[in-house]
DNA sequence: TGTTAGCACTCAAATATTTCGAGTGCTAAC
DNA sequence: GTTAGCACTCGAAATATTTGAGTGCTAACA
């Protein structure tokens, strides 16, 4: 069977209906709603039709029909088709603050309540250049090591040594850190430099060990891929969710998501995957069991030195693409910006 | 009327069975199930006395009893009349981590998931006194401060400067900062010590001033109390919350609980003001309205320098106090135990 | 005076029953 | 190919029915 212009023309007034209104849509519905002037027992034939091609199905009989993820999918790859032009009015919803983290929160938090669905931003991903390494003094048994990295992002740690250094041994040590360590992505600290290190630092080698491995414990850290997430509890607002029994485990995993390895894990191959900027995955198109009743959609936004980072949306399938895409798409653009303009 | 013995024991036994089963309690239960030998008759007047004294009440006519929040206050004052012995298996339940971030959320997700409540857990709260300053050069433009205050929290913020300083004007700058402000608490540094400062800077009065804002907003910034919340979702655990029509506003609370000064606030109150460690709040004793069907109990845990944290459960009225109550000793003597040992 | 058995009454919750209507599929006619 | 008409389906909502735990009250008993 064929998918003619009247078939794709009703199947997209079935979701696009559905979208609206969360309830099967019937015949006559789409016959009154639509200008193909057919009577509902025509449209009752190409629905037959459009169910027997997988596109749409019956909650029960003598319901409406519904979209299945093939009609999902079908309906949002001809809406990004369609070109979506930014909304005009943007360069507002975000304020400008200082701190990477806060700001990431923020849009976490202004898509959530945009949007209504919950949320999540990764931090952006550098491949963790280190800019300049930074020992202090603490006390006699303590070390502050800060490294700055690539992007501007400051880790610290504290590291506890067994000989108490004085001032002058500590410039030293940062002299020596800073000398092979400054540019150095992670990649090039390998053995070789760890051991062309510990000769130039001779007797202090047991130490530089100690720091060393500090250090690499700071950059290593923080690399695990914050994630904020926001408007978990929007997911209550979905009738079709809360009864699938997914519901609170879903929400668990949004609530604990840091921990989810499997799930950050997901999302980076996401992100790595596509060559589009706006990706949207519909139920069993997900890998995750636990959002198979959901649709995922993510843009990914860049920073000016290279980083780069998701922005996304976890709702029902039952989402408005159209306005989440226009969201995201606007969000990445003033996050953009924004970045480039403090550069 | 008086709250003879034998009333006491009534009351005890009907909110002790209400914990247990979430449902009325009716007079044949409380015969049976008592070591007091009385007919269901005459638990049913004494029964009728307790309402009268305000300690419980009945959902509907016809129905079992419930406690009030009154009574829940008596058992559970009742309750901490006893001595809780703290649970011989302790010490397993926190893993050692070093930062401290880690460590609270842990233990916030401990507590979650054995008590199958939504807890939270605050930082610990320092008088914020400055232990060193490092200031660092990032890029032309650009410095990194980096503050370490009493409890070795490191705290670190990028300062812009008009003026490119120099790797020796910034040593300068560390040592006037340090000088001035090492050990100083917040309420040391006022305009007298500011202006000193700046009489000292000479000709880099005004950049002092730049870098110095930056430093304050960055030992401020911190110190906006953290707090950490796990378990949020339990709460969809107890019908008697989800029904009531504020479960979504609470539940959203939960989830951005960082913005809510006013609760901050609140929890700040609550630490203060108790003298014991733990301290328990019911229904309508929380001051805010979006706790009014929950329980809060919370224990202060202590910091070896001094520091001042809070670990909180927010539950249903319908808690299991004792084993919760056991919960929180546990813990903060956990807290204390790896606090003592890390130093 | 305190305790208890007995009984009529109440009322939420569970269960069964009915009604309603949106929707379908099919057929026959246009 | 399109449409009107009709019998049929079945979930949801409304309504009725049953059930049982629980109460309060009274009268009798120790």
């Amino acid at each position: 069977m064929e998918l003619d212009e009247r078939k794709v023309k009703i199947l997209k007034a079935i979701v696009s209906t559905y979208l609206e209104t969360g309830e099967p849509v019937g015949s006559r519905t789409i016959s009154k709603f639509t200008d193909l002037n057919l009577s509902s027992a025509t449209i009752r034939n190409e629905m037959s039709d459009l169910e027997d091609m997988g596109y749409i199905c019956q909650p029960h009989t003598s319901a409406g029909r519904i979209p299945t993820d093939m009609g999902y999918r079908f309906y949002v790859d001809s809406l990004m088709g369609e070109k979506i032009e930014a909304e005009e009015e943007r360069g507002n919803l975000l304020q400008r603050v200082d701190k990477m983290e806060k700001m990431l929160k923020q849009v976490a938090k202004v898509l959530a309540v945009n949007t209504n669905y919950a949320t999540l931003v990764t931090m952006p991903q550098y491949n963790n250049t280190v800019k300049f390494i930074q020992l202090s003094h603490v006390d006699d048994e303590t070390l502050l090591a800060v490294i700055m990295v690539e992007g501007n992002i400051v880790k610290n740690k504290l590291i506890k040594t067994t000989y108490n250094l004085k001032n002058d041994e500590i410039l030293k040590f940062n002299i020596l850190l800073n000398t092979f360590l400054q540019g150095a992505s992670l990649e090039d600290i390998n053995l070789e430099l760890i051991s062309t290190m510990k000769t130039q630092a001779g007797e202090y080698a047991e130490i530089l060990e100690t720091i060393f491995q500090g250090i690499m414990e700071a950059i290593h850290e923080a690399d695990d891929l914050k994630v904020y997430t926001s408007g978990a509890t929007n997911m209550l607002k979905y009738p079709e969710l809360i009864n699938s029994e997914s519901a609170e485990k879903l929400l668990g995993t949004l609530e604990d998501i840091e921990d989810k390895e499997e799930f950050i894990k997901y999302m980076e191959e996401v992100v790595q995957k596509e060559n589009s900027d706006i990706q949207i995955l519909i139920g069993q198109e997900n890998r995750s069991e636990d959002l198979k009743d959901c649709a995922l959609v993510t843009a990914t936004y860049q920073m000016p030195e290279g980083g780069k980072g998701t922005i996304g949306i976890i709702g029902p399938k039952r989402m408005d693409y159209k306005k989440v895409v226009t969201m995201l798409k606007n969000l990445t653009g003033e996050l953009d910006e924004i970045f480039n303009n403090n550069e």
